[in-house]
DNA sequence: ATTTAACCTTGACGTACATCAAGAATTGAT
DNA sequence: ATCAATTCTTGATGTACGTCAAGGTTAAAT
């Protein structure tokens, strides 16, 4: 489905940090060129070793990127919200994909084709420094992850996750569902379910979190929380 | 030191990927406003929450850029080896350094001060692009080294780090001196100077590596050692 | 509504690696 | 050249966390 036709204010291209404040027109000029396609949950949007031409903005949903190893088990190496994008490695680079994209839950992507993006970046200067700055950005939440992996231990990494995620939820009580299964969320934080497993039940009995069910987690203490993330 | 004078050969800005194909008169434009600065061992060229406006190039020598833990500890994040920049993040952002920069050993660097580089951006739309595709990059190197993190053991990413330091020694024998301390090596991988130590040692007993005194490494199974680093 | 297949939990156990400690080897400063 | 300060090594010990296994729970599929 072409986005052209999409309400203007719900459209990727409007709603998108990384295009925030460009000149309406060179907005109308891209939202020519950009298709929208809706994934379900167990799609691969596309596979490691995939060629790759496109630019991918989540519109809704939440995605998992992943590598598999040699033996077979999948890290999730990052998760992409709504507003982020992801493939502009691969088209910069004519290179095929280095990781998985795979949705959790139903999920929007809006399409840029390589063509179609390099064609408004050279009449659009703006638009590369746009996406410097929005690979600026990336490039420290990397760095900051690479220092957390080796000097923190599951328990801080555990609750730096859920403190995202009672970000990105945004909610207002501290209450959220957790929108990953707990085997995903272990191998966000580089763990197992069962030490997940165990390191919320410890959560829980400090009073940190509640748990209803096996994903809806309300947070009792996020300064707590925080303070523990934070402490490397 | 102004970099105008700098023999054109050897200047940053002709050495260093980011600037290659640049057209002359740009490069010439950008000479005007680069300065170069040397720096010793145990200086810092900058510190964790230093007001930054500058980009640094590094043209010899080797940074280690780290994170200091609230116990104290430091943590090697990357290191810069020359025609590595750093300080983009900054620059753009208006933030302060998140990271402390130190030279390993004697150290040139180019220093190129925001407005100047921003003006030149301006002038040369072609600029924000070539950063775009040299931040590209550094993000996969970031996502691999997550990836590898948490995926493989010391083992496997010391011999990642043997591999890394082989290629960028550019040796023709397989012999090279480790540019950092066997402590700094711990801290790169993210473990002890003990395991470190030990792990070497192993090495040597399986005819990997042959190592004469404490710095000099000559690594008899290359291929072997990739195997390793690879089997994530 | 049943069945099937994931996912989750809990316990028992093993191990890679950190920590602690103490001596040896380098490095560098005077 | 000498001494102090790091760095490096090696051994002994502890532990956080991974692995294995088996039962329980939830979710998906027919």
């Amino acid at each position: 489905m072409c986005c052209e036709l999409c309400p203007q204010e719900s459209s990727c291209l409007t709603t998108v940090p990384v295009f925030n404040g460009m000149k309406t027109e060179d907005i109308q000029a891209l939202r020519k060129v950009t298709r929208s396609s809706k994934f379900q949950k167990g799609d691969y949007i596309f596979r490691e070793g995939d060629h790759s031409e496109t630019l991918f903005v989540v519109k809704e949903g939440l995605i998992k990127l992943t590598k598999t190893s040699a033996e077979g088990k999948e890290q999730i190496v990052r998760l992409l919200f709504p507003g982020d994008f992801f493939g502009l490695f691969s088209l910069l680079r004519d290179e095929n994909h280095y990781m998985n994209a795979e949705p959790v839950q139903e999920t929007v992507i809006c399409l840029i084709e390589k063509r179609d993006f390099l064609q408004t970046m050279e009449r659009n200067s703006d638009l590369s420094f746009r996406f410097l700055l929005a690979m600026n950005d990336r490039l420290y939440e990397a760095d900051e992850t690479v220092g957390n992996m080796s000097l923190l231990e599951v328990e801080q990494r555990l609750a730096r996750a859920l403190v995202l995620f009672h970000d990105k939820m945004n909610t207002k009580t501290g209450a959220f569902t957790l929108p990953i299964t707990k085997k995903d969320l272990a191998s966000f934080i580089g763990t197992t379910p069962e030490s997940v497993s165990r390191k919320l039940l410890a959560f829980m009995s400090q009073r940190y979190i509640h748990m209803e069910g096996q994903r809806q987690i309300q947070i009792l203490e996020l300064d707590e929380l925080k303070r523990i993330s934070e402490m490397h």
